[in-house]
DNA sequence: GTCTATAGTCGGATAGAC
DNA sequence: GTCTATCCGACTATAGAC
């Protein structure tokens, strides 16, 4: 076992990545990464090409291997059920714990924010270049674990159980604001559990039409 | 009735509202938005004070007229239900309508990104100033509601389904993206039914401790 | 209330020595 | 690979004429 080198690279990576979840992409310049990072401003556009670049290098760090392990998981699913249909908790966990629980870290944090707003246009086109597989392969599973919705009804269910997970990652800063302390923060195993309970809950219910 | 008068003051107040929406309030600057409203660069200073102040107005103008829709309608059904608790769907509905259907334009979306990340430290304070009365309010109602729930719970129930309000708010720019057009993209009023049926079902689902 | 002009700052990116 | 020094553009904010 070598010591883990801890190289100039990783630690802007690691930085970046912290400043760009709690500050945004645009407010954090280059010279607060540098200056925080111990290391010299030109380095960035050594390392990375520029600050864009710097982006995109640090979101495919943890998305690759989140996308890699969800598949994992969805593998092990559909190798464990053959032709049934996978249990509808079992497919959220598989979609949902990579991220939420082993990831750890602030990445989640600066993944809603990539989810929802941050604006770079060239990244947009990226967020989605690596969502897409996953979606690809998860939708049909959903399909099959729930046939009785049409296919534009489950996209949509999948999308509000999305936002249940963004409001999870992004929950304390939000929590602590509204609930003003007076509740208690489960752990994250403890709030992945009662996601996935709310998610399937909801997903299964059936579809009434023009009841409102 | 006399003509509405265009205000310089109104047409930053639009303009911004719609370039903080799309592209975040770092990414905007304030020479984009007085080029796109047509007036000049120093009339941002002389009617807001700061480009932060701007922010406070964009946000102002229209969270109160939501908040005081929102407490409206929640009266409404008080009066209606008189001590009964008031009905799951009704509630959800006070609370979502005004923001989600009744307000139209892009407030909705530039709410989203207040939610998760937009990082003016001053306004994060500002924004929890405006939420919190409306959570001191609908808070005991959705607990008269579903009194098996205990207040944690409850919260954290509350939270995801803001979640997929969220997601719904946000949702054109990602199911393009993800979707790649292939589903039915259903009408705000649709989709408002569909969010309040999703959520009602999933905080109407009993408590399952350990099942994991 | 509206304009021009500019102050003063900070940002990303690069050149070139070591 | 790492540093210093610097270019150059963009930004917020303001001063002061009209």
């Amino acid at each position: 076992m070598t010591e883990p080198p801890i190289t100039t690279k990783d630690r802007i990576l690691d930085v970046a990545e912290r400043l760009f979840a709690d500050c945004g992409f645009e407010a954090t310049s280059l010279r607060t990464i540098t200056a925080e990072a111990g290391v010299n401003l030109a380095s960035v556009n050594y390392h990375f090409q520029s600050k864009e670049a710097l982006l995109h290098a640090v979101f495919e760090r943890r998305v690759n291997p989140v996308n890699r392990r969800r598949l994992e998981l969805l593998d092990a699913c559909e190798a464990e059920f053959q032709n049934e249909p996978i249990p509808l908790e079992r497919l959220l966990e598989a979609f949902f714990r990579p991220l939420v629980l082993e990831l750890g870290g602030v990445f989640p944090k600066l993944f809603v924010r990539f989810l929802y707003l941050e604006s770079p246009n060239t990244f947009r086109e990226l967020f989605a270049k690596h969502l897409r597989p996953i979606a690809r392969r998860f939708f049909p599973a959903f399909h099959r674990s729930l046939p009785g919705l049409d296919p534009s009804e489950l996209f949509m269910r999948i999308q509000f159980a999305v936002g249940g997970m963004a409001q999870l990652l992004a929950a304390k800063s939000l929590a602590e604001v509204i609930g003003e302390g007076s509740f208690t923060i489960p752990s994250h195993e403890v709030a992945l559990e009662k996601l996935i309970q709310f998610a399937a809950a909801a997903m299964r219910s059936p579809v009434s039409r023009g009841a409102l």
